[in-house]
DNA sequence: GTCTATATAACGATAGAC
DNA sequence: GTCTATCGTTATATAGAC
């Protein structure tokens, strides 16, 4: 069977993703549209309409995609037992991620009112699983009187707050290297929970 | 002298920036319409640029004026001189201003690329001096052999990105009062520079 | 200072040819 | 699967009457 010339969808969906990613975190979601994706694309405005209902869809999936790829690497480490190495091993673990994806990251925080409510509680409920690591980390030491926090649920959310900082002015040729960083804050966040 | 009929000058330019604050911070700048704004201060969408040369003009005097307010509003304190007692204080400060103006603080942080690079350079540098508020607080306690921390500049970002945080998640009528919310941040960012 | 009316441009999304 | 063409709507900003 002759398959159509200029059918590239295997490539054509990645890459459509790949460029609004790009064009939503610098412009935001409302301020870009569809036929500036599409020039990116090499693609007349239409042709997206192949892959994606409307607009708002190409933006719920990349928040989505990006929530659970975050999950799903933690789930894939190799974690330490003891609570001192493992929140440390957090620390790591969330600024390596985070950095590495600035663009994911700034419209995961900026666009959710853009999303239907459907696809904002499935981000909720992503966020929330994300949260409670942290807060199970801080449970067992506080268990096992390692830790000590007045509030696990607030100080989760204080540290979370405090690393996702570091996507707004972290430079990679500025001063500091990313292992300075993540020992600077690695050392600021146990002893907030000293 | 006669006062022309539907003259309201001094009444109708704070309105619209009031309103304007609302729209962009539920929907984002891009996404509000001049004819939104007008409709919701009775005006038609034309009379709105007797006030604002064009659309920018209103989001970056938004900005503008909630930095050099803050600011202003800090150099109106009374402060303690001991670096512990003025680091609580400065949390406190913190967490009641920016509570009490969550449209600002989101605006102030989502459109900042709205902004010219005039006005985006303006900001940036209120934006310095408020962080250079705690870098101070810190350099003190540090001189003093109250506080200790690797550096200056981050803990003080990660302190303010935390402090930030807040505004993401807090409700009045949540579980916790902001009494509560208040002395646990001090709590932690005490410990954090301990 | 506000109105109505409009210039000019761009938007999201769809239809149908190939 | 992509194209061209277009529908129906909306946008910022301006002009001129009152």
């Amino acid at each position: 069977m002759a398959r159509t010339l200029g059918s590239h969808a295997k490539h054509t969906k990645p890459k459509i993703s790949a460029i609004a990613l790009n064009l939503f975190s610098e412009q935001g979601f409302a301020a870009v549209s569809m036929r500036q994706i599409a020039a990116k694309a090499g693609l007349q405005a239409g042709a997206l309409y192949n892959y994606f209902p409307d607009k708002q869809t190409i933006l719920s999936e990349l928040l989505i995609n990006h929530m659970e790829n975050l999950l799903e690497t933690w789930s894939a480490q190799v974690l330490p037992d003891e609570p001192n190495e493992l929140l440390k091993f957090f620390v790591d673990f969330h600024i390596d991620y985070h950095l590495n994806r600035p663009e994911e990251v700034f419209i995961a925080y900026m666009e959710l009112r853009n999303l239907s409510d459907d696809n904002f509680r499935k981000i909720e409920k992503l966020r929330g699983k994300y949260e409670l690591i942290l807060s199970k980390i801080l449970t067992d030491g506080v268990k096992e009187d390692l830790f000590s926090c007045k509030d696990i649920k607030i100080t989760s959310l204080a540290i979370i707050g405090m690393l996702k900082e570091l996507n707004t002015w972290y430079k990679k040729d500025g001063r500091v290297s990313v292992l300075e960083v993540k020992n600077i804050y690695k050392e600021i966040v146990l002893k907030a929970v000293s």
